[in-house]
DNA sequence: CGCGACGTTGATTTGCCTCAACGATTGTGG
DNA sequence: CCACAATCGTTGAGGCAAATCAACGTCGCG
C-alpha cells in the first residue's frame, strides 16, 4: 500500500529527530489514528486529561487557557506539519487547564498514551524522538514566555511573523492579538504602521 | 548522634511527600553535604552545569536570569526550607541559564547528582519525592509566569506578600521590584499606597 | 436582505517608565 | 571609630506604550 501524503508529512517530520527503518516507521504508521474535525471543534477542553499527541496535517488549532479576567489567552498556533499536546497533562494524567480548538477544518493524526508505551516497547529510537520533540517544545515554551515579559508588542509581532510564515493572511487578526497579549485594536494600528509604509 | 535542627528540618520537608523508614532517612542523611556562603556569593553561576539541587536551611537566595537589554531578572527566591535548582540543568547536563546567588548569609544542603542516582537504588520511595518536588516546582514557574502575563504589577504585588511572608521586610525593595517586573521607583509609589492608607 | 462578527480610527485615560534630585542608610578603608 | 562613598528609598515632572470607549464601515452568512 502506498503511502499518503499526509503520512509522507509525518514521516518525514521524524526523522528530522531520530532515523526509524523502514519497518519500524510501517509499525509506528500502524498506530496512527486518523482523525479530522471542523472548524470551532475541539480536539481538547478545559478539565479534561489530554489523552493523546497531536500531529496536524492540515489546517490550524490554537491551544489557549482562560485568564482570571475571562480573557481568551492563545499560548500557540499549530499548522500543518506540527505537533501539538499538553504535555504535563499527558504525562502526569492531571486535568489540563488549556483548550485546543480548531481555527479552520483541520485534519491530523493522534497517537495516544497505550501507543507511546507499545512504541517505545518496540522501537527504541522512538523514546530519543519523543524526547527530543517535547524537549523542543518546552524549551519554545519557555522562550515564549520569557520574551512576553522583557519585549514590546511591536517586536514581538514581527517574532509572530517569523515563527508563523503567512499564518496572519489566514485567521482573524483577534486571535493574532490575543497570541501577542494586546488589545486587538491596538494590533490594527501596529499592522497600519507597516501597510502604511508600502504605499 | 542526635540530629542538628537543619536535619530535622529537611526531614520533616521531605515527609511532606513521601515516608521514608528510619534508616533510609539516615542513609539520606549521609548524603547531603553541608555548606554556607556570604551574601552576594554564588550557588550557580550563568553558563555553568547545575550539578546539586540545594535545600536552603538559612538565609535566602535570588534565582535571576540577565535579559536582553542587560536588566536582571528575578526569577525566584528560596528562602529556609525551601529547594532550590535549575532543572533542565540538572537533568540534561546543560549550561543553565540562570544564576543563582545569596541576598543574605546562607546555608544550606546539597545533593549531588550522583547522591540522586544512588537514592534512587537505595531508597525507592526517593524517586517518588523527587518527582513529586520537582512537578511543583515546574507547576509554580509555569503559573507565575502566567501571573505576569495577566495581572497588573499591584495585583503580582500583593501576590508576592502572599508567598514570601516576611521578606519584603528582609530583602532591598529593588529585588522585590525586580521579580515583580517594574522599576524600583514605581515600587516605592505602589507601597507608598499602602502605608498612606494606615494613617 | 439583515444581522452579527470583524476591522479600523480617533479621543481619552491609565499604567508604568525615565530622568533628576534629594535624604537616609549602609558599608568600608583609613 | 569616624568619614566618606556607595547603595538604597522616595518624590516629582514628564513621556510613551497600550488600554478603553465609542462610533462607523465592511464583510460573510443564515
Amino acid at each position: 500500500m502506498l503511502p499518503t501524503l499526509h503520512e509522507e508529512l509525518i514521516a518525514s517530520n521524524i526523522s528530522r529527530y531520530s532515523s526509524l527503518s523502514t519497518a519500524e516507521m510501517a509499525y509506528f504508521m500502524t498506530l496512527l489514528e486518523t482523525r479530522s474535525i471542523r472548524k470551532k471543534e475541539y480536539l481538547l477542553r478545559a478539565g479534561e486529561v489530554c489523552r493523546y499527541d497531536y500531529f496536524i496535517t492540515k489546517g490550524c488549532v490554537k491551544v489557549c487557557f482562560t485568564d482570571e479576567k475571562e480573557n481568551e489567552r492563545i499560548m500557540k498556533f499549530a499548522t500543518e506539519n506540527s505537533w501539538v499536546i499538553d504535555l504535563e497533562s499527558f504525562l502526569n494524567n492531571k486535568p489540563s487547564s488549556f483548550y485546543i480548538q480548531a481555527i479552520e477544518d483541520t485534519e491530523y493524526f493522534r497517537l495516544s498514551q497505550s501507543s507511546y508505551r507499545l512504541l517505545y516497547k518496540v522501537v527504541p529510537q522512538f523514546e530519543k524522538f519523543s524526547i527530543e520533540h517535547w524537549r523542543n517544545g518546552f524549551i519554545a515554551l519557555h522562550q515564549r514566555i520569557m520574551q512576553n515579559l522583557s519585549m514590546s508588542a511591536e517586536e514581538r509581532y514581527q517574532l509572530f511573523k517569523n515563527k508563523y510564515p503567512g499564518l496572519e493572511q489566514r485567521i482573524p487578526q483577534k486571535l493574532v492579538a490575543s497570541y501577542l497579549g494586546v488589545t486587538p485594536e491596538f494590533m490594527g494600528k501596529l499592522r497600519g504602521k507597516y501597510t502604511a509604509q508600502l504605499s
